[in-house]
DNA sequence: ACTGATGCGTC
DNA sequence: GTCGGAC
DNA sequence: GTCCGACGACGCATCAGT
């Protein structure tokens, strides 16, 4: 190491980024940033690892950086020149300068950020603008993610990779662990539990049946779990002051006041960080209603009466974190609901039943799904609540519907995918036009063979070409797999499918035989015979 | 006051 | 959110 | 078995332009 400490310019860590991108074992990556990382000033090991990861600011940032692809399109082609020519710039120039522009709020916004971004620009080279353009985006490509940067952490600072873990799990940014890590293993072991300030939530894995659920977790007795088609939050509890969490981690206690009520007069609790569903409902009838019509209600901030008034909303839970000083990730899941049970009123729990008979698993599956829910989660009873499932410890399974559809345009992919078509038009057919209409696309199910096999198809098939997409003579047909109809804002057809996915191509049909504009309104109209309907 | 583009969140 | 592929 | 990067739908807030 040298002892003229010199800080780090980002156009040499855009050539680490090079470096590590160009090999494609992730030992080799991470010995890379592990080497950089000592060389390093340690003032520069958070934009050094925020970056890696493709994030331009701390996650902590409330409202994020405010700046996407347009702005960043718009700055790269005017950036704007210093009128002095100024020193290279270094990554905590960069870093710092980001932030500037995260904190810019309020009236003329756009433009402020978009003039800060290309002031930025216009000190970089042209390779430099491009990078920043990159991390900007997320979008680094180079194979690193938190993971492996908690991972470089643990190595150079010999602290336990679980210890960095449970810190990350705990203080929910990244950021923040390095800051942590950087104290010391004791500043590390006693990251408490922060309440209101929320935590990584434990994922689950898909199965495709029940069977296959329970076969994962090893067998035996697991709690099968209505899976509701909401909104997953974390509720912090503090002597009756409540904090909801969104998934990623955002604020949403504003938009939630019946929420909230609802968890102050049913639990019982002093302090708890509790995780549930959000679900709306219809009154009347108490169908849930759709996923759409809940969103309206998740990111509102005006006219939150009258939303809650038309979209009532219920809270279904199904853990307890953390208890009156005490974090329970390792406590086991039936402990953990053991103690949630006690301080929760009945009807604030996700329904569920413990149970080693996959018949009577199943059952409770196709009720779940009669009562217009999106299936269930199988649960593991011992499971600890950790990242990462090393080992599967919940798995979600959900019904799903099936249609052929015909491909009508497509669009070139990009990364691994830039040289097929690789995201496409699906359309249905509508006998009294004879037009095909668009209901959405997808670019998912097909393996990289068949993506070259219907990329040449396709190419045989233009009728125009828009450079980043052409449109076919409809003639492909797909069968696709969704998961629900949506009432479409964008589409002419008027409805869209959710989570569309190709399972095969059906050399067998003809576009003629493709699913039809009526069978797809009236498979939507079905969908409300268990789901209801508000507006 | 309205519309469309953009960003960012949920799934 | 889902999927195939790379590890 | 695990992780990752391909990218889908909609809804709300904010801002720019009329």
């Amino acid at each position: 190491m040298s002892w003229l400490v010199v800080d780090m310019l980002f156009k040499d860590f855009i050539r680490i980024c090079m470096r590590i991108g160009s090999t494609s074992s992730i030992t080799e990556k991470k010995n890379i940033v592990a080497t950089y990382l000592k060389e390093l000033e340690r003032s520069e090991w958070k934009p050094f690892i925020l970056f890696l990861v493709g994030k331009p600011i701390p996650d902590s940032i409330e409202g994020g950086l405010g700046v996407g692809y347009s702005t960043i399109m718009k700055a790269l082609k005017n950036p704007i020149k210093p009128l002095f020519p100024s020193n290279p710039l270094t990554l905590n120039d960069v870093f710092n300068e980001l932030i500037k522009i995260a904190y810019i709020r309020g009236k003329d916004s756009s433009k402020r950020k978009f003039e800060a971004l290309a002031s930025l620009m216009g000190r970089m080279s042209r390779e430099e603008r491009i990078w920043l353009s990159k991390i900007i985006l997320g979008e680094l490509r180079i194979g690193l993610v938190d993971g492996h940067l908690l991972g470089a952490l643990s190595n150079v600072l010999g602290l336990s990779l679980e210890d960095i873990r449970r810190a990350y799990l705990l203080r929910g940014d990244l950021g923040d662990v390095v800051d942590v890590a950087l104290k010391g293993v004791e500043a590390l072991r006693n990251v408490p539990p922060r309440l209101f300030s929320p935590i990584r939530p434990m994922l689950a894995t898909p199965a495709s049946s029940i069977a296959e659920a329970y076969n994962m977790i090893g067998g035996g007795e697991a709690a099968v779990e209505v899976k509701y088609d909401g909104a997953r939050v974390q509720i912090h509890i503090k002597n009756g002051r409540v904090k909801i969490f969104s998934r990623r981690l955002t604020d949403v206690t504003y938009s939630l006041p019946d929420v909230v009520e609802i968890v102050r007069n049913g639990v019982s609790v002093d302090e708890a960080i509790l995780e549930g569903e959000v679900v709306a409902y219809e009154r009347g009838s108490g169908k849930p209603l759709p996923f759409q019509t809940l969103m309206k209600r998740f990111k509102r901030i005006y006219n939150i009466e009258e939303a809650m008034e038309l979209i009532p909303l219920k809270i279904h839970l199904f853990e307890i974190i953390y208890l009156n000083g005490k974090l329970l990730i390792d406590t086991p899941y039936s402990d953990r609901y053991d103690l949630l049970v006690e301080r929760v009123s009945e009807e604030l729990l996700a329904n569920r039943i413990v149970t080693s008979n996959i018949r009577e698993a199943e059952s409770f599956y196709k009720r779940a799904l009669d009562y217009g829910h999106e299936g269930v989660m199988v649960k593991r009873l011992n499971s600890p609540y950790i990242l990462g499932v090393r080992g599967k410890h919940w798995i979600k399974v959900k019904s799903k519907e099936t249609l052929d559809l015909v491909i009508v345009g497509a669009e070139w992919g990009h990364g691994r995918r830039s040289s097929w078509l690789s995201d496409y038009y699906l359309a249905v057919y509508d006998p009294n036009s004879g037009e095909y209409l668009v209901v959405g696309k997808t670019f998912k199910g097909l393996t990289d063979e068949e993506f070259q096999y219907m990329t040449k198809r396709l190419l045989e098939l233009k009728v125009k070409d828009e450079g980043f997409r052409i449109w076919v003579k409809p003639e492909i047909v797909v069968e696709v797999d969704f998961n629900e109809i949506q009432k479409s804002p964008k589409y002419k057809s008027g409805l869209a499918l959710r989570l569309a996915r190709i399972t095969r191509i059906r050399e067998d049909k003809s576009p003629e035989e493709a699913a039809t504009l009526e069978e797809l309104y009236q498979l939507y109209e079905r969908q409300f015979e268990k789901k209801g309907k508000v507006i």
